[in-house]
DNA sequence: CACCACCCCTGGACGC
DNA sequence: TGCGTCCAGGGGTGGT
């Protein structure tokens, strides 16, 4: 399930990987997980891979770039292009160097969409995202989190208010801040908004190192799985006793996700004191 | 307008 | 071992 760390890790594989190179061809194998004209990239040399959020944009120097959405079983891999194709490989970009960049989604969750340029890419498609969640500051966050009446978990979820974070990571993000799932955006006063970014980077940024959670399909460009699932403290973990305080660990819905937190230090009383 | 339920899809886990 | 069932969830859409 890549979110913001996965594809990170995505993006830097594919930059080491296939930065620079020329594409010589372009195949579309299933039309439907494609969106515009892919093929305009062919000819033209991979000069940057750029991430907002969970999106991935492959670009190239004349402009034809890619954008592409991982949704929940997605993944790009940099391979030999002597290496068969692995099922539900629905793109794939030819390389000069004999490799080829492969875009696979088995539940088509995911997507590629295609533009003429990053202005196009802007304009369609990443203009209405939030801010990326590594860069988001304390007080835009607080400002977008005091516009929504939705609870917590909900509002973070939101592509659109903050982008980058999915179920696992705002799961461990709440724990971190020590703020329950359940209260509103609006109720986040300055100093918890504070909290969640002072959490949220260094969060990110050690999924990001640990090559991100690898969990079911989920693996990098270079086709290696990540470790940070060994480090979530909540998610998948309800029921079971809570790192911090021993109480057993709720789990719900919450906004059509499943949710895990810890209803003895993740609660209004008990960030009162915080005061970081 | 804000928000919420539903739906898309496949493979892995689990029970019998 | 094999088969059926359930569950995971990002994000779009249509309904309230």
């Amino acid at each position: 399930m890549p979110e913001l760390p996965e594809v990170e890790t995505v993006r830097r594989g594919v930059e080491a990987a296939a930065l620079g190179q020329v594409i010589q061809a372009v195949r579309v194998k299933r039309r439907d997980v494609v969106q515009g004209r892919p093929q305009a990239m062919a000819g033209h040399r991979l000069s940057a891979a750029l991430r907002h959020g969970k999106q991935l944009a492959l670009v190239t120097d004349a402009g034809p770039l890619a954008c592409v959405h991982l949704g929940m079983s997605g993944s790009l891999c940099v391979e030999p292009a002597s290496t068969p194709r692995a099922k539900h490989t629905h793109l794939v970009w030819v390389l000069a160097n004999g490799q080829e960049l492969r875009f696979r989604d088995p539940r088509r969750f995911g997507g590629v969409a295609c533009f003429a340029d990053r202005q196009a890419l802007h304009k369609v498609r990443w203009h209405a995202l939030g801010p990326d969640a590594t860069t988001i500051t304390p007080a835009d966050l607080h400002r977008r989190l005091n516009a929504t009446r939705r609870v917590l978990k909900a509002a973070l979820l939101d592509q659109n208010l903050v982008a980058g974070l999915g179920n696992i990571y705002v799961d461990e993000l709440l724990f971190a801040a020590r703020l329950s799932p359940l209260m509103p955006g609006c109720a986040v006063d300055r100093s918890q908004a504070k909290r969640l970014v002072a959490r949220m980077r260094p969060l990110l940024a050690r999924a990001v190192k640990a090559g991100g959670s690898s969990l079911r399909d989920y693996v990098g460009a270079d086709g290696a799985s990540g470790a940070f699932q060994n480090n979530h403290q909540v998610y998948g973990r309800g029921g079971l006793p809570c790192p911090r305080c021993g109480q057993d660990l709720s789990a719900m819905a919450i906004a059509q996700r499943t949710s895990v937190w810890c209803g003895g230090c993740q609660s209004v009383d008990t960030t009162q004191e915080l005061g970081d």
